[in-house]
DNA sequence: CTTAAAATATGACATTTGTCATAATAATGA
DNA sequence: TCATTATTATGACAAATGTCATATTTTAAG
């Protein structure tokens, strides 16, 4: 059994305000898993009984719509925790976690934090600013959907994608999409993607190579955007 | 001044955790405003030093996009708090605050907020439940904006608007919204929200007097809705 | 009441986007 | 390796939506 003490999550997320009593008892009542590339962590309905923290990996969050597609909201990285939403609001998720590539998550039941919201201020105000901070986003998400054209919405995705999730070696995109999950964060259809894509490729924006996108024109693309 | 011991706002917010010392010292620090239709009750980018309680009316929230348009991501009615989430952050509010009709607010100072937090861990959870579930109808609502037709979401605004703020006497919507504003929720064009209202008018679907819209065939709306 | 301004309505047309068909390429497993 | 399947790509066309012009109606101001 691993220590929460020097976990990545805890450095980043809510959990920075637990002390060292809080924090040996979150070690011995956590579950650590390994989740593989595809796997689903929960699904949009399920009832979950705890939060998972990302050690590592990304996972996309996505909720099914009225026309049967499914639309990726966001995509959560290392660092992050899933879930506190469901367990706050006692209601069931509403959105599926499944993982881009294999991961690695602890699990810390329902029971542990809500005995933390009751006992550490901290703590609660911490996840407070977290979904905060997730609110603002997605309004901010809604107007884009809402107000942008299909073209400035695929600029504005790549562009996120490289400052949130960062670049290999070789400059290109670390997470890496089909076209269709990246159409389905643009919300539009797969064929429409392609075609940008590679109008973007013919006009130097980006370079394609397979699953590999890289950006080459960061200027451009940000204008491209609005 | 009035008390806010029954006060409308307190029966449905977070603030029915506040116990009877709470609202006595509540009621001393708190102002009370009348706002005009039209008035703007805090902008984009503002600081706000306090939160408003929507005793009565209804105000449209809304964020200016890219390309220049104003787009209200939502509306506000009595009963609800506005700026939970910049005091929560610390951070300027996201969105422009614009009354639709005149309203009764009063307005409650950061610091007594942030005493609530410290003091009262049931106040603390309301607020994060409240938050929560603006965070959820805001992940619905982008995939509303990504993936349905501009038909569809003008049938489920139209609905939404029935659900949430009634109908008068005549069975007309209760809130009244010029076509660019409707037009501005849904994400369209004033002339495209123009045509379609038309056309459901011509289906039956609603009925059009100038401002005042009338809901036919529910169940119609809703299955167009998706 | 009259007039100017704003809001609503409609037509004509351009542009964007979606859909279906089909081809080319890449990934996978026997 | 080869065959099978999934993914990516592209063309052709249809449908949805935006834009601009202009007419009509409503609202507001004098």
């Amino acid at each position: 059994m691993s220590k929460c003490e020097q976990c990545i999550v805890r450095e980043f997320s809510s959990l920075k305000a637990l002390n060292k009593d809080e924090l040996i008892k979150l070690s011995e009542c956590k579950e650590s898993y390994t989740i593989k590339k595809g796997d689903v962590i929960f699904e949009e309905g399920d009832t979950i009984n705890g939060i998972y923290c990302i050690k590592d990996g990304i996972c996309k969050m996505s909720k099914l719509s009225a026309n049967g597609k499914d639309h990726i909201v966001k995509l959560i990285t290392k660092g992050e925790l899933l879930g506190q939403r469901s367990i706050i609001s006692d209601e069931p998720v509403n959105l599926s976690a499944v993982a881009l590539e294999d991961m690695e998550v602890c699990f810390i039941p329902k029971t542990e934090i809500m005995g933390f919201f009751d006992k550490n201020n901290q703590f609660s105000m911490n996840v407070m600013k977290t979904i905060c901070g997730d609110l603002k986003e997605a309004d901010d998400h809604s107007v884009t959907m809402a107000q942008k054209t299909v073209k400035e919405r695929l600029a504005e995705t790549l562009l996120y994608l490289a400052d949130s999730f960062g670049k290999n070696e070789d400059e290109s995109l670390k997470v890496q999409l089909s076209r269709e999950e990246l159409a389905s964060m643009i919300g539009t259809a797969t064929e429409s993607c392609i075609r940008l894509l590679s109008d973007f490729n013919k006009l130097g924006l980006i370079e394609i190579a397979g699953k590999k996108i890289t950006l080459k024109e960061i200027g451009k693309l940000k204008k491209m955007a609005g």
